[in-house]
DNA sequence: ATAATAATGAGAAGCTTTTGCATCACTAAC
DNA sequence: GTTAGTGATGCAAAAGCTTCTCATTATTAT
């Protein structure tokens, strides 16, 4: 229950929070800009700002529980932790977003944090591509 | 000589060009922002519009010039392409910048890439974390 | 030199994101 | 069940950052 995810974060269980927080969960798409999380609140007959929906989200990543994507072209996202890290794929024609960890890229993160002296708060890999789909000739 | 370059990228050898390309190359801050481009070019007395700096930025970028990176925060700055690809590690407190390489993570890059059945395009790779200077107590 | 073409600077415009503020909702004490 | 106090919300305005428009200027080829 999503009122209870919000209180372990510190977070009053508001009814916008609550509803950003259900579309993050519920949603096909899990990667959304402020915008996207806006317009599907709106078109599910919700009331809300999108000053609320930046600042819930905004909260949110303060709180641990999404994380934020500043993908090429400038394009920022949304996505909803959970469990553990992992890095994206990106198709640059269709926008289509596929996740992956590997250890050992992980491992040798940390040794080059902390070779240059770093404590690492977050790293994040962003591979960029044409995805299958869209290779194939018009 | 910054012209020949510029005439290689198929780009005229334009003032305001080669003057941003001369200051790319011997800024002592290798990432720049364009605002920060524009301040510098300003402070060396040239007559030049922010307007400018942003297009032939993106010249360069399309040419393969310079790179451009979104840090986290929104933070988005430009650097010389010189020689080889290379990934960042980002002080979050002071916005220090170290470059790094590692062959076995460009490598695992290239197998997640083509077992993902993309065509990769580029790909890049943030560490954030403090760096030894802000780890110091107050 | 001169004509044709492309690039520039200045300001306006466009986006995304943040802020200010009056209103509204919740919590907790009466 | 009211009522005060605190915090959250929606709206509109504002603040960045980046791009666009267009008249002017520079560059290239003739």
């Amino acid at each position: 229950m999503e009122s209870q995810d919000l209180k372990k974060a510190g977070l009053k269980a508001t009814l916008p929070r609550v509803r950003v927080l259900q579309l993050l969960e519920n949603s096909e798409q899990r990667h959304m800009s402020a915008e996207d999380v806006y317009k599907f609140l709106l078109d599910s007959g919700e009331d809300v700002g999108l000053a609320t929906v930046y600042r819930v989200l905004t909260q949110f990543e303060a709180a641990g529980l999404v994380s934020r994507h500043h993908f090429e072209g400038g394009l920022s996202v949304f996505e909803l932790n959970e469990g553990r890290h992992h890095d994206h794929v990106v198709c640059v024609k269709c926008g289509k977003i596929e996740e992956f960890t590997d250890d050992i890229i992980e491992e040798r993160q940390r040794n080059i944090a902390k070779l240059k002296g770093f404590d690492m708060t977050d790293h994040c890999l962003y591979i960029y591509g044409i995805c299958h789909g869209c290779q194939k000739p018009r």
